[in-house]
DNA sequence: TCTGGGGTCCTAGGACCC
DNA sequence: TCTGGGGTCCTAGGACCC
C-alpha cells in the first residue's frame, strides 16, 4: 500500500500572524506588503473577495485600499519566521516524516497503513495547531504530493469540509481534478498554462490524460512528473533533510532611482553585509561571487541590467574581503546615466566550513584566515546583543539614504521584549 | 571541392515555487 | 510618482577534449 502525504498549508499565513496579536482585525479586510511596501504578498479572505490579485502594486489598488479601509501592514518577517517555527514544531509531532516546504507549509508522510482514518487524524492536527498558535491550517491528503497541493486547494475553497480533504479513491479524484484549471496545478506556471490552453488543455483532469512523449518534449521532465503524480503515481519524494544550499542571495530595490555609484557601492557593500552574516550562520564558506545591477523593467527609457560573477581566490566568509570584491565589480558593471532601481549580490559556490580548502598560493600570506574567523565571530556575537548594525563596515553607509524604510511595520510580539503583548 | 563522432563541462536564460 | 525577495531545476548552445 503507497504511503499518504498530508499537506499542512497555513491560511493566509502573514495576515493570520497579524491577527493573532491583533484580534480586532479578525474579520476585517487586511493585506500585508511586500519588503518595499510595493506589492501585496498576503490577503485576507474579505481583500481576496474584492478582487485584488496576489502581487498587486499597491499604486494600483490604492483608492480600492483606501474605499474599503483595508488594514495595511509591512512585512514583519522576524514575526512569521518565529511563528512558523511555532507550527512546524507542532506538526513535526505527529510524525518524524516531514519536510518543512516554506514558510508556511509543510508535507508530512504516513504509512497508508497507519491512518485508519486520515482526516480524523488531519483534524486533530489542525486543532492542535489553532490551540496551541492561533494559526488556522489547511491540509490535503493524498497518494502524491501534486495530489496533496490539489487537496490542499480544496480544503480552502471549500469551509464546508472543516479545513480537511482528502483526494484518496482514484474514482472520485477525477470529479474534483475537473473543476481545478490546469494553471492551479503545482508545477504548472503562467508559461505552461498558457501553452496548455493553446492545445486545448484547460483543466487538471486533461492534463492528467495527455501523451508522456508529448509532455515529456513541450513540458520537460518536470512537467511529465507533475503528469504522472496527478495519475496517482508518485514521483516527488519527501525530503527530510534540506538539501545543502546553493546560494545565498541578497538584493533590493530602492524607492526611487538611484543614479550616482557611491550610492549603488553602499548598497552592495550593505547587502554582502548580509548575505555574508548568513553565510557564517550557517557555517558556509562562499568560493564566488556575483554582484549585479538593473534599471526598473517597468519603465519607459533607457534599461540597463548586468551582472558580474567574481571567483574569490579562495573559500571565505570575511565581510571586508568580500565587500571589496564586490565594489571592485560593481565599478566595472556600472555606466554612469542609468536611472538603477535594483542591486543585489548573490554568495554562490558554497562549501562547509569544516572543509576549509587551503591555497597553495594564498593572496595574500600575511594574513591570518584564523585572525579573520575570530574578528567576524566577535563582531557577529555584538551584533546579536546590541543590535543588527551595531558593528559595520563603513562602506556600507551611514545615513543611507537610498534606503527604504517600511513604514507600517507591527511589534515583533514574540522576538523582543519591549514589543511584548500586554495583557490589561 | 571534399571535413567525424562521442563525450563533458560551463553558462545564460527560462520556468517554476512560495 | 509608486511594481518583492529568495530560492531550485532544466535546457540549449558553445567550448573544449580525444
Amino acid at each position: 500500500m503507497a504511503p499518504l502525504f498530508f499537506l499542512a498549508d497555513c491560511n493566509n499565513f502573514y495576515v493570520s500572524c497579524e491577527r493573532v496579536f491583533n484580534p480586532s482585525l479578525e474579520g476585517r479586510p487586511v493585506v500585508v506588503l511586500s519588503n518595499n511596501d510595493g506589492c501585496v504578498v498576503a490577503r485576507s479572505e474579505e481583500v481576496k473577495a474584492l478582487g485584488i490579485p496576489m502581487g498587486a502594486p499597491v499604486f494600483k489598488y490604492r483608492s480600492l485600499l483606501k474605499r474599503h479601509r483595508v488594514r495595511i501592514f509591512s512585512s514583519n518577517y522576524t514575526l512569521y519566521g518565529d511563528m512558523s517555527r511555532r507550527v512546524m514544531s507542532i506538526l513535526s509531532r505527529f510524525t518524524p516524516d516531514m519536510e518543512i516546504y516554506s514558510i508556511d507549509e509543510a508535507f508530512l508522510s504516513f504509512p497508508a497503513s497507519v491512518p485508519s482514518a486520515p482526516e480524523t487524524l488531519a483534524k486533530k492536527m489542525r486543532e492542535t495547531v489553532w490551540q496551541w498558535t492561533g494559526i488556522p491550517v489547511s491540509i490535503g491528503i493524498a497518494p502524491t504530493k501534486t495530489l496533496a497541493k490539489a487537496a490542499n486547494r480544496i480544503a480552502k475553497s471549500e469551509p464546508e469540509h472543516g479545513g480537511v480533504f482528502a483526494l484518496i479513491d482514484p474514482a472520485g479524484t477525477d470529479a474534483w481534478l475537473e473543476r481545478i484549471r490546469a494553471g492551479d496545478v503545482w508545477g504548472i506556471g503562467r508559461r505552461r498554462e498558457a501553452l496548455l490552453k493553446r492545445h486545448g488543455i484547460y483543466t487538471a483532469r486533461q492534463l492528467k490524460t495527455v501523451q508522456d512523449d508529448w509532455a515529456r518534449r513541450r513540458l520537460s521532465i518536470t512537467g511529465l512528473r507533475t503528469v504522472w503524480e496527478l495519475r496517482g503515481v508518485s514521483c516527488i519524494p519527501l525530503e527530510e533533510a534540506p538539501p545543502p544550499r546553493k546560494g545565498i542571495i541578497s538584493s533590493r530595490t530602492f524607492d526611487r532611482c538611484v543614479e550616482r555609484l557611491e550610492a549603488l557601492e553602499e548598497a552592495v557593500a550593505l547587502y554582502v553585509t548580509r548575505a555574508a552574516e548568513k553565510l557564517r550562520q550557517h557555517h558556509l564558506l562562499a568560493a564566488c561571487l556575483q554582484v549585479f545591477l538593473a534599471t526598473s523593467p517597468y519603465r519607459d527609457g533607457p534599461r540597463y541590467v548586468n551582472s558580474l560573477t567574481i571567483p574569490l581566490p579562495a573559500p571565505t566568509a570575511y565581510t571586508p574581503f568580500l565587500v571589496t570584491s564586490a565594489r571592485r565589480g560593481l565599478r566595472e558593471i556600472f555606466r554612469s546615466g542609468y536611472p538603477y532601481k535594483k542591486a543585489g549580490v548573490a554568495l554562490l559556490e558554497l562549501t562547509s566550513e569544516r572543509m576549509r580548502q587551503v591555497s597553495l598560493f594564498p593572496p595574500d600570506s600575511r594574513r591570518d584566515p584564523a585572525r579573520d574567523d575570530r574578528l567576524m565571530k566577535a563582531m557577529d556575537a555584538v551584533n546579536v546583543r546590541y543590535g543588527r548594525d551595531t558593528l559595520r563596515v563603513a562602506s556600507s553607509g551611514i545615513t543611507r539614504p537610498w534606503r527604504s524604510h517600511p513604514s507600517r511595520l507591527s511589534p515583533r510580539y514574540t522576538t523582543r521584549w519591549r514589543d511584548l503583548p500586554v495583557v490589561v
